[in-house]
DNA sequence: AAGTCTGCTTGTAAAATGCAAGTAAGTCAA
DNA sequence: TTGACTTACTTGCATTTTACAAGCAGACTT
C-alpha cells in the first residue's frame, strides 16, 4: 500500500488509499453486512489473512474511513464502524457491483 | 494481479480484474484524455513504467476492456482503443472523482 | 489454575513492483 | 547503404507487498 500521492488526479489519489485487492471489501462488510469486529471479517468468503486485515483496519482508520473502539466492558473486543467519510463511498461500490453483475459471468450478490 | 476468483462477489470479482493502482489509470487515460499509443500512456504524471503498462495493456486486451491494432501503415504503431465493456467503467472512474474531489485534499480534475 | 476467546504480531516464502538498461522492426536523412 | 531515430516493448535485478502458518497476550470462564 502506497502512502503518498502519485499525482493531484482524484482517481489516482483515490486509488493511492483505497485502490487493492482488500480494503475495498473490508468496507463492503461493514456496509452491507454490518460486520464490525475482527473475527466477521475474517468469515468472508475472500479469506482475508489476519495480517493483511489488521494492517487494513489501522490504515482506514488513519485515514479517517473507520473508527475504533472497545466493545461495552468485553475484554479486547473491538467495534469497528464506518465514519461518514467511509459510507461515502457507497456510490464507488455500488458502481463496482453494477458493473462486475453485467460483466462477470458467475457473479451473485452475495448472501453474508 | 491476480487472475482467479477468491469469490462470486461482483465487487470482489470486480477488483480481482481491475482493482490495482494502475490498470483504472490507463483506463482513464482512454476514458477521458482519448490516449491511444504506448507512449502516450507513459507521460501521464503518475509515472507507470513500461514494464506495468505492457503487461496492463495485455491483460486489458485479454479481458476485453480494450482492443489493439496496428496504426495505418506506421511502423510498429499501435492503437489501443477501449471495447464496450470498457467503455462502460465510467461511472466506476466518475464516482472515484467524486469522492477523491469531496475527501482528498488538493486533488484537481487536471488538463492532460 | 488451566483453558478459551478475541485480536492481533511475527517469520518466511512467493509474488508484484520499480527502475534502469537493452532490443527489435521499421523509417528517414545523408 | 549506413547510421541515427522512433516506437513498443523485454529483460534483469533490487525492493516492496502479499500469502500462509504459527505464535502470543490479555481478560474472562470453569
Amino acid at each position: 500500500m502506497a502512502q503518498l500521492h502519485r499525482s493531484s488526479c482524484p482517481i489516482a489519489c483515490s486509488l493511492d488509499l483505497i485502490g487493492d485487492r482488500w480494503t475495498l471489501l473490508v468496507i463492503r462488510d461493514m456496509m452491507f453486512f454490518g460486520k464490525q469486529r475482527f473475527e466477521e471479517f475474517l468469515e468472508s468468503p475472500e479469506g482475508i489473512s489476519t495480517n493483511i486485515l489488521a494492517n487494513r483496519l489501522k490504515l482506514l482508520e488513519e485515514m479517517g474511513l473507520i473508527t475504533k473502539q472497545p466493545y461495552s466492558n468485553h475484554p479486547r473486543r473491538m467495534n469497528y464502524e464506518l465514519t461518514e467519510q467511509g459510507k461515502s463511498l457507497r456510490p464507488v461500490l455500488k458502481a463496482l457491483i453494477t458493473w462486475g453483475l453485467k460483466h462477470i459471468p458467475d457473479t451473485t450478490i452475495p448472501q453474508n
